[in-house]
DNA sequence: TGGAGTTAGTTTATTGCTTGAACTATATGG
DNA sequence: CCATATAGTTCAAGCAATAAACTAACTCCA
């Protein structure tokens, strides 16, 4: 998980600074801009100048490192009728990609994106991985992983590194995933070099909720720099965008929203708790509340009982169809929905919520009890134009496990040519 | 209150770094060291260039600047049988001081601490704050504060600024109290240069409980870097500190630990909301619970119905008494602490707590059932050990807002020879 | 008592980076 | 074709850290 972050450039925290430091934060600064520039407009030596503060001297030596590292590069551009001599425009180079990868219940998937955000390529292979062992899915996911960096590489691709991300609570550091109810996994080390070798930004691991958050903040069109996502897969996760940046908290699980206490007396929780947001709102909840026969448990096969996607689908047509069981289940967890985030709006101030997963599916019932909720339990502190659903959907966490490695790039590009 | 700060020396974000930008990044380095060496101990240059990693020239250099400025002092030093040149101790001056002021609902008070912490002068005056406009409130604070700053300077310690606590949500940019409920203070912005004149650091506002959290993590003996702090006033407030720093959200009022939802289905709260903690923790909530008479509200004369520490007394008495009511009001309070807690745990990932205020004078009788709750609603997440009373008690807000004048000089020392 | 050894702190030359000014390059407009 | 304007490069200057040499002050030991 990244934690928190010091700015670009600055020396880690009690280590001396010198020159190097400094060139390294200008160096990400001139690479923020271009890396954040409006899509189809180039900046220029002298705009980056003007916009930063740096001199031209100054960028230009800076955007020479850029190009030498062959992340930038430049394009012709006519100015169409400005005075004096034309700017030579300048853009993320495109022969540069990131993977990212995505383990969830009953699917493996991987994608490539440019420094852009683009897609280029993705797979995903349907399998359940409650009934297979870590060493499996991620050796399965390296061939996936491996396929799609040939492909990316035979159009001219070179991929940087990637990111994964996972449905459980992990430790990035190590690369472990500490728990992950719905696998079945506990405190399995991954072996995140293997899984993508030899790329020289390495490969991040991510929960789950805290990339789709970090999709969120990247490709929301005018994203806000500061929401709750709330993840509705099979549990409820949370991912918190503070200032722009992941918060992960201290230890770098911050965000459980799912385990957040909603009804005291309520029901016990795998968790071990009682009366989380999850034991009301949680795909599996939801649909015992609505009658829906559950999914079976491990070991079943491919084949057998409901997958969770024809579950989603038939609550949803038993709530078109007009089912007052089913309705009252989806507009329940909205209520208890709103419950949590009062709260953590509260202890956090924050004042956007992005919906995804089930949430996002079921919008357009669960908003209403949502936002009633809201207006109960933390009165303006929410706005209604504030709770908004996902808008990047399916592809979430794969995007931001990828963008998160820009991401990185962006903010420290003198790893590229260490 | 202090936005998320960057780095020490770090230039502003977006902004150009210079190597003026260096040395003041290594300026509070080395300026960090002395400050955070054990008391008693003195570094030396020789060692703090070794910590470091600094060169001795470095050290000898940027050292100077700091006895320049008048807030680093050499003191002769026997090396008591080393062998070689004995260093040159380095410690803060005494010299200079720092203000630390609080309003209250019902006294006001100001302290003045040396840059080491140790508090010199204090005075508290008694008076009903909420028959008071604000700006007499600060009024007559300044005049507490001018003569403290008289005899500090009679004694040979210069002021270099102040920090104000106040019970409400503030913002510092502004100087503005949003709303104190308990002083019936909405949107009053405060004169914090005339507060504290011609000062060189300035004046900072701050929330009561996050000045007070501050001070735990001052004076706890090896404080824990990341912690909750609850303050139990009238109203129940959180301060939260993470990685060392004050946590306080996107828009500077995270931690509202009193209005986390306990009860979904419980009683109105002064915030418009249902069932916050405030509802059943805070001090009238408690004393309504155990049957003792409230205090009159506005416009009581100063000696008409019982004050608040009165009532306290009168509880503390009425449970030690053996009174069923009493008790159970606190347990109940101590049980639904326990709840927000847990939720606040789970999106904040911390796993210590600090109890202030009521909590902390209570603390033999809440401290079981919090952990009780604690180990229902979020199991393993909070050690019984790492719940804990307050270390600086009553004067917790006042030395919490005065050190983070000092935090805030450690931090940047170069602001002090502009 | 005095020299060898040891550690503290300063001086000096070097390196690296930003800056500002001068300079070159390339466009538009009359 | 020349004046003007803008983009980008070159070059000397300034500043800060570094490394190495140097001075200062003390202990140990003969």
């Amino acid at each position: 998980m990244a934690s928190s972050a010091p700015a670009a450039g600055t020396p880690e925290h009690g280590m001396p600074g010198n020159m190097g430091d400094v060139r390294r934060g200008n160096l990400a600064l001139v690479m923020g801009r271009i890396a954040h520039s409006k899509a189809g407009t180039h900046l220029t030596r002298a705009q980056i100048a003007a916009a930063t503060g740096l001199t031209k001297a100054s960028v230009s030596s800076l955007v020479l490192d850029l190009l030498d590292a062959g992340i930038v590069r430049e394009v012709g551009l006519n100015p169409q009728g400005e005075r004096g001599r034309p700017g030579v425009g300048l853009e993320l180079d495109p022969a540069n990609g990131v993977m990212g990868m995505e383990v969830n219940v009953d699917y493996i998937s991987a994608g490539v994106t440019d420094l852009a955000g683009n897609l280029l390529l993705q797979e995903t292979v349907e399998q359940d991985n409650r009934t297979a062992s870590p060493v499996a899915v991620t050796a399965a996911l390296a061939g996936l992983a491996a396929g799609l960096r040939a492909s990316a590489e035979a159009q001219g691709v070179r991929v940087l590194g990637g990111g994964l991300a996972v449905p459980g609570l992990v430790d990035d550091k190590t690369g472990t995933v500490i728990t992950a109810p719905n696998l079945g996994w506990n405190n399995e080390t991954l072996d995140l070099h293997a899984l993508l070798p030899d790329v020289r930004l390495g490969t991040t691991l991510f929960n789950e909720a805290n990339a789709a958050a970090l999709a969120e903040l990247r490709y929301r069109p005018a994203g806000r720099a500061d929401f709750l996502f709330v993840s509705g897969e099979v549990g409820v996760g949370g991912g918190l965008v503070i200032g722009s940046e992941l918060f992960t908290g201290p230890h770098g699980h911050a965000g459980e929203l799912g385990h957040v206490v909603v009804e005291p007396d309520g029901a016990a929780c795998s968790c071990g708790g009682r009366g989380c947001l999850e034991t009301v709102a949680g795909q599996d909840a939801i649909f015992a509340a609505a009658g829906i026969s559950p999914r079976r448990q491990a070991n079943r096969q491919a084949s057998a009982g409901p997958s969770r996607s024809e579950s989603l689908d038939q609550l949803l047509s038993l709530i078109t169809g007009g089912d007052a069981d089913a309705l009252a289940a989806v507009v329940r967890a909205g209520h208890f929905l709103g419950v949590a985030v009062a709260s953590s709006v509260r202890l956090l101030n924050i004042s956007s919520v992005v919906l995804g997963g089930h949430f996002a599916l079921l919008g357009e019932w669960i908003m209403p009890a949502l936002t009633e909720s809201l207006a109960t339990y933390a009165p303006g502190k929410v706005l209604p134009g504030n709770i908004s659903l996902s808008a990047v959907g399916q592809a979430g966490a794969l995007l931001g496990a990828a963008g998160s490695v820009v991401t990185s790039l962006v903010e420290a590009p003198h790893r590229l040519y260490s």
